[in-house]
RNA sequence: GAGCCGUUAGCUCAGGUGGUAGAGCAACUGCCUUUUAAGCAGUGGGUCGCAGGUUCAAGUCCUGCACGGCUCACCA
């Protein structure tokens, strides 16, 4: 569907051809960034710049006009900045100042060949002899004081969210560097980075529901994978030792602020480690990001004040349920499910998953600073070490900020026994209509067969530290294209 | 999956109790050589999300559907 402003524009491009311009030509290079003007020039005054005699040439989008008939403001913005350009009769002549007029639509990429002055009110400008289009655009760019507010618009263009919105702009280039700092950490620790297949034939390491694909050639079911986990703890078993993935990760579960079909999350071993060493761990290398990243460790996250000062608070759920379940309720499970039920809590008679949604409820969703949880109930955590004093609990803790979990870790499972007896219980609840269960791995199992050093690993929701970082309220703000239905 | 709110011009938004749709920006035609949400004068632009219903008459009231947002539930 074409408007009339898109119909006037296609005219015009008809119009350039026709005068032998090429409206997308593919050879302009420009001379610098507005950003390398503006950071070399702007506390030059007027006069030594008029002395300068220096023509620059800029490319980019033009973002406004100011018409003045035998004159005109623009500003030209590029990857970098944005820059005032001025073009005036006097310096290109009648027939290129009447061009600019006629074809020059805000919207069109130009290369704009000019020098430096200092406007009445102090801009640096550029005093156009000479311009090029170098796209033609066809459609109006939304409207310059508001931008563009609509989200649905936000998510579906987001070309236009990225044009009109620097804020937004700014949140993705901080995700980059975000990223880019975890690897550097992660590098600068000594630490492999691996890619896994993502395409799993048994959807484990979590337990969730998955993408089904199928692959023709083979004729076999596979899934996009839910976690990276026990591909990572077979590249232990084969000898690296540290080691780790940033990746996308699928799970086919519900859409809100804090859920996206597709995320992102880092996962991390390292063996002759303990669930404890890696607390200081990722201690030091959330605090690092923030540090580069915000420039502090104490900040807003939407309206709760956050302090990730050292050292963080560690709490022992058990401990702490202590002071919301009696005794009889800790330890008899009919008590505790009655407890539970009362919350209108769904557990399935999985004692781990009724006392950790008592957890979550009276205490997880409140913890805005950052605190490590730990005491995990060991059949929810089929894939962590089982404590050597309490057998009914694992070697697993997961870090709360601002009421979110961050982060999963725990002390692996290496007893190959164990963990088969560990993948049998999961079946029996599956069998229960449990829909949350950990996959049966056979050659998971083999694998650790062959023996794993002991080792400890952890997985942190990158798209969440983002949010916390960049004080966005919902995970679509940091995801470029989250997902939307289709229309 | 449930509840609440929203959808009007390319964009941002107005449109009491029903009476054939408005503004600003953008666009177009003029004027204007230091503006910056430039200014002045004029012009064009709409299947009011979609489909039904009530009514003499629906952007407005009712029902259904689509899409989006928020909250809740499940999860990270």
């Amino acid at each position: 569907m074409e408007s009339d402003l898109t119909l006037q524009r296609i005219g015009k491009v008809k119009q350039l051809i026709e005068l032998g311009i090429n409206p997308y030509p593919n050879d302009f290079k420009p001379s610098c960034l507005a950003s390398e003007l503006i950071e070399k020039y702007l506390d030059t005054d007027g006069d030594e710049l008029k002395s300068l005699q220096t023509e620059f040439v800029v490319a980019g989008r033009v973002i406004s006009i100011r018409d003045f008939g035998k004159s005109a403001f623009f500003h030209v913005k590029d990857s970098s900045a944005k820059i005032q350009c001025f073009v005036q009769k006097n310096e290109i002549g009648d027939e290129k100042i009447k061009f600019f007029k006629k074809f020059i639509d805000i919207g069109d990429f130009i290369g704009v060949t000019g020098k430096l002055f200092k406007t009445k009110t102090g801009e640096l400008t550029l005093n156009t002899t000479d311009f090029v289009i170098t796209t033609k655009s066809l459609r109006t760019l939304p409207e310059k004081w508001h931008g563009l507010k609509d989200v649905e618009l936000r998510y579906r263009q987001r070309y236009l969210d990225l044009i009109s919105n620097d804020d937004v702009k700014q949140i993705f280039l901080t995700r980059s560097k975000i990223i880019k700092l975890i690897r550097s950490f992660m590098d600068s620790h000594d630490y492999i980075e691996v890619e896994t297949p993502i395409l799993h034939p048994i959807a484990g390491g979590a337990a969730a529901k998955p993408f089904k694909t199928h692959h023709n050639a083979l004729d076999m079911e596979l899934y996009l994978r839910i976690a990276p986990e026990l591909y990572l703890k077979r590249l232990v078993v084969g000898g690296i030792e540290k080691v780790y993935e940033i990746g996308r990760t699928f799970r086919n579960e519900g859409i809100s602020t804090q859920h996206n079909p597709e995320f992102t999350m880092i996962e991390f071993y390292q063996s002759y480690s303990t669930y404890f060493d890696l607390m200081d761990f990722i201690e030091k290398l959330i605090t690092y990001v923030a540090n580069e990243v915000v420039g502090k460790l104490e900040f807003e996250y939407l309206d709760t004040e956050i302090d990730m000062t050292l050292p963080w608070d560690r709490i022992n759920i058990f401990e702490s349920l202590k002071q919301t379940l009696t005794e009889q309720e800790l330890n008899d499970e009919s008590a505790l499910f009655k407890r539970a039920d009362s919350y209108g809590i769904e557990h399935n008679n999985i004692r781990g998953k009724a006392l950790l949604e008592i957890f979550e409820r009276n205490t997880g969703e409140k913890l805005n600073n950052p605190t490590f949880v730990y005491g995990f109930p060991l059949d929810i955590s089929p894939l962590a070490r089982k404590n050597d004093n309490d057998p009914t609990i694992a070697d697993r803790f997961e870090l709360y900020i601002a009421g979110k979990e961050i982060a999963n870790a725990f002390s692996e499972l290496n007893d190959p026994q164990d963990q088969r007896e560990r993948f049998v219980k999961q079946i029996e609840l599956k069998s229960k209509g449990e829909e949350q269960y950990h996959e049966m791995d056979e050659d998971y199992v083999n694998c650790l067969e062959y023996g794993m050093p002991p080792t400890a690993g952890a997985g942190i929701g990158i798209d969440r530290l983002v949010m916390l970082l960049t004080n966005s309220p919902s995970i679509r703000e940091v995801l470029l294209f989250p997902h939307l239905r289709a229309e």
